[in-house]
DNA sequence: CGCAACATTGAACGGTATCAAGTATGGTGG
DNA sequence: CCACCATACTTGATACCGTTCAATGTTGCG
C-alpha cells in the first residue's frame, strides 16, 4: 500500500483536479498556483485551530484529519483527508474551529488565499469544484453522524474501516481488500466517540468474527460482505462530484 | 414567538438574501425566479430519502428537518432548518441520501434546478452565496458531531437548545430569552442520538437546576451563562456568511 | 366523550467508561 | 548488542449512563 507522491511535482493536484469536471484551462491554472508541495511530518500541525488559513490547502500524498480538542483534553476528531482531497476549505478565512494535522508524514499543495479569489473570479468553474468539495465531506460528516447518533461500536468501526479502504481505493492508494489503516487505536477511537479500552474490545470482536484483520497499520478486509453489512455501509454516497448541478 | 411569513410574497427570499453579500441585481434575479413560496404542512414531506430534488428551496417560514432513516425503523436527525435557510442545497441532483421534511407548517420558495444553474452561470455570487449555505450548515454539522461523540446527553440538550434559540434570533422570529421549540421530546430525542426515555429524564434535570423552561412548544431560557456553561456552547461558528472568501 | 399523540415514571438490563494493571514493540544511547 | 524508555496494545474488574420494556398520566382535538 502506497501512501507516497505520486510521479511528478508538476501533477501534484492530479489526484484533485482527477474527480472533477475542470477544463485544461483551469487545470493549468490551479497548478501554476500551487507550485511545489509542503512536506508535512507525522503528527505535524497544518492549520491550528483557532488560527486563520492562509491558503487553500489540497493533499498530495498521505493522510490528514480534523479534530476538535474539548477543555478536558478529550477530542472528537471529524474528517479525514485523503489523497487528492482540500483540507477544510469551508472556514477559509475566519478562525477555524478545528485543528487540521497529518496523521502520516504527507505533502500538502497550498494555494494562497487572495490567488485562490483570483482564480475563482476568473473561473468560477474552480469554485464550483471547491463547493463540491465542501459538499462531498458534509456528505461523509452525515454519515458519521448516522454512525455516531444510532450505531454500536462495532457497527461504527465497521464503518469506518469501510469508509477509508473505499475511500483510498478511489484515491489509487490502495488495491480492492487491503489497504493502510493509518489511525492508531486511540485516534480511531477520537473518531468513533468511544474509548480506547472499548475501542480495542470491539476490533478484536472484529478479528474473532473474521471480517478484517488489522495490525501495524495494515487492513485486510476478510469478510467483505459481512462488514458491509455490519456497518451497513452503502458507498454511493462516497461517489466524487455527485450531484452538484 | 412568530414563525409566519413576513410582510409580502415578493420578498419571501429576504431572510436567505439577508445574510449574503448578493448584490442589488442578484437579488431581484433570486426574486423572479423563486415566485410565491409553497405552502407545506407539518410533517410533509419536502424531499424524499432516495430521491432526486428537482428544485433549489429556500425556506421561508417555519421549521424544517433532514434525517435518514434506518433499516429498523430509527432514525438520526442531521440538520434543522430556520426561515432563511436553504433547504440542503448539497446533493443538488443526485438521489437525496436524507429526507427533508417540515417541522411545523412552512413556506417554501423554490427555484427550478435548471434555472439555478443558469442563474449561477450569470451570477457566480449566487454559487458563492450557496456555497456559504452548504458551508454554515457544515459547520454546524460538525458541532453536532462533537456533541454526538463526545458529550453527555445534557449537554447535548443544552447545545441543542443554544443553538436553536441563537438561531430565531438571528433570523428574527424570537427574543432575547424566548422562543419556539418545534421539536417533540420524541424528535429531540433523534437529533440528540439518544431514547426518549432518557430524554425526558435529562430535560427535567434541565428544569429542575432552572436553567430553562419548557412547555407546549416554548422554550425560555433562564439561566443563559449555566445554560451556556453545561453545553460548552460558543456562538462563533452560527456566524452567517462566515469565513468564505 | 373518546381517541391519539405526547409526556412521565419505574424497574431491570446492557453497552460503554473508567481505573488499574500488564504485555508487546520499536527506537535510542551507552 | 543490550538496557532502557516511550508508545501502543491488551486484559480484567467495577461502576455508570443510557436503553428497553411496560405502564400510567396528560393534553389536544374531532
Amino acid at each position: 500500500v502506497n501512501l507516497a507522491p505520486q510521479s511528478g511535482a508538476d501533477h501534484s493536484l492530479a489526484a484533485f483536479v482527477a474527480r472533477t469536471s475542470l477544463g485544461p484551462e483551469e487545470r493549468q491554472a490551479l497548478d501554476a498556483a500551487a507550485g511545489l508541495p509542503r512536506a508535512v511530518a507525522r503528527g505535524e500541525c497544518i492549520l491550528e485551530q483557532g488560527s486563520s488559513p492562509a491558503a487553500l490547502s489540497i493533499l498530495c500524498s498521505g493522510v490528514a484529519l480534523s479534530a476538535r480538542s474539548l477543555a478536558d483534553g478529550r477530542q472528537q476528531i471529524l474528517s479525514l483527508f485523503v489523497p487528492g482531497d482540500a483540507l477544510d476549505c469551508t472556514p477559509f478565512v475566519s478562525p477555524s474551529r478545528v485543528r487540521i494535522s497529518a496523521l502520516t508524514a504527507s505533502t500538502v499543495a497550498q494555494i494562497p488565499t487572495g490567488t485562490v479569489k483570483r482564480l475563482m473570479q476568473r473561473h468560477p468553474a474552480i469554485m464550483h469544484a471547491l463547493w463540491g468539495e465542501t459538499a462531498m465531506h458534509a456528505a461523509i460528516q452525515q454519515e458519521w453522524m448516522v454512525s455516531l447518533g444510532r450505531q454500536s461500536a462495532m457497527a461504527r468501526l465497521a464503518h469506518l474501516i469501510c469508509e477509508l479502504s473505499f475511500r483510498f481505493r478511489a484515491a489509487g492508494v490502495a488495491d480492492e481488500d487491503n489497504c493502510a489503516f493509518p489511525l492508531t487505536q486511540s485516534e480511531a477511537a477520537d473518531a468513533l466517540g468511544i474509548s480506547v479500552v472499548h475501542m480495542n474490545r470491539v476490533l478484536q470482536q472484529l478479528r474473532k468474527k473474521g471480517l478484517v484483520s488489522l495490525s501495524r497499520g495494515q487492513l485486510s478486509i476478510i469478510d467483505k460482505d459481512a462488514l458491509y453489512l455490519a456497518a451497513e455501509f452503502d458507498p454511493e454516497y462516497l461517489r466524487c462530484g455527485t450531484g452538484l448541478i
